[in-house]
DNA sequence: GTTGACCATCACATCGATGTGATGGTTCGA
DNA sequence: TCGAACCATCACATCGATGTGATGGTCAAC
């Protein structure tokens, strides 16, 4: 598909799309016109970049982590240096703290939204307090 | 404290210490001779809203999400104003997809690791594949 | 009272992600 | 053949989070 295409499928500005190119996130061939041909897989690829970005990563990251994610699972050892290794495994671990801050403070604010919605219907109180 | 010892038991530049100020995610008090004053409290929360920002979220939600975390539960709902509950839901549905999308990645990072030691330790694979 | 380590404000620069517009080529149907 | 709807590249602007430096006040120790 051109890029009009998958601007649309993804949501995604086609701005966007070419500066992507440009990180090194993805790499759509090209028709014999110059305009850029995007693979059906790249829908996918694409949302999970920007869920990705969206989560505070950089594309420097993201563009090193992706290579690993979702393939064949049987070729590719070949480029895992020990750098890269431990470079994936710092990252893992970064990843996991983010988890763990936005676990805590959505419950925060689940346990808030909870608790007014409480405060205004005391009947219909999900937790174990309401009937002693 | 002011915000030299501030600064350094967060790790956080004075710079985004003014910053965080501006953006009114935090209020600290002046003493006499107009220098800020810190509150011990404030070290949590500096690294809360650091996490925060670190997992892609703006000082503009920040600053909203803020006010109903770890409180004394008790007070303050009077501020709560529909469209402020409506935000909030917001943002805390963001958050989870946010979270599964950083999982699902960490995940991945977690198995492609696995994969390549176990490629290379055969002996201690940890999967269920390796004795038939 | 001077020095050095703090603090203040203010302005400007940078960096990554994104928006916007200028300019021009390709394709296709009226 | 013309115009609409794509596409290309390129340059510049914006926005939020940060870095950096200029300029000057406060205060404790010497």
């Amino acid at each position: 598909m051109r890029i009009g295409e998958l601007s649309e499928r993804t949501g995604t500005p086609r701005r966007l799309l070419r500066y992507y190119e440009e990180q090194g996130l993805i790499f759509p061939s090209r028709c014999a016109n110059g305009y850029r041909a995007y693979d059906e897989s790249l829908v996918d690829r694409i949302l999970q970049i920007r869920g990705l970005l969206d989560a505070g990563l950089p594309t420097r990251i993201i563009k090193q982590i992706l290579p690993c994610l979702n393939k064949p699972r049987v070729i590719h050892f070949s480029d895992a240096t020990p750098e890269m290794i431990a470079t994936l495994e710092d990252e893992r671990d970064r990843m996991t703290e983010r988890i763990e801050c936005l676990v805590r403070n959505r419950d925060a604010i689940a346990d808030y939204l909870d608790a007014v919605r409480g405060d205004k219907r005391p009947d219909a109180a999900p937790e174990a307090s309401t009937t002693p």
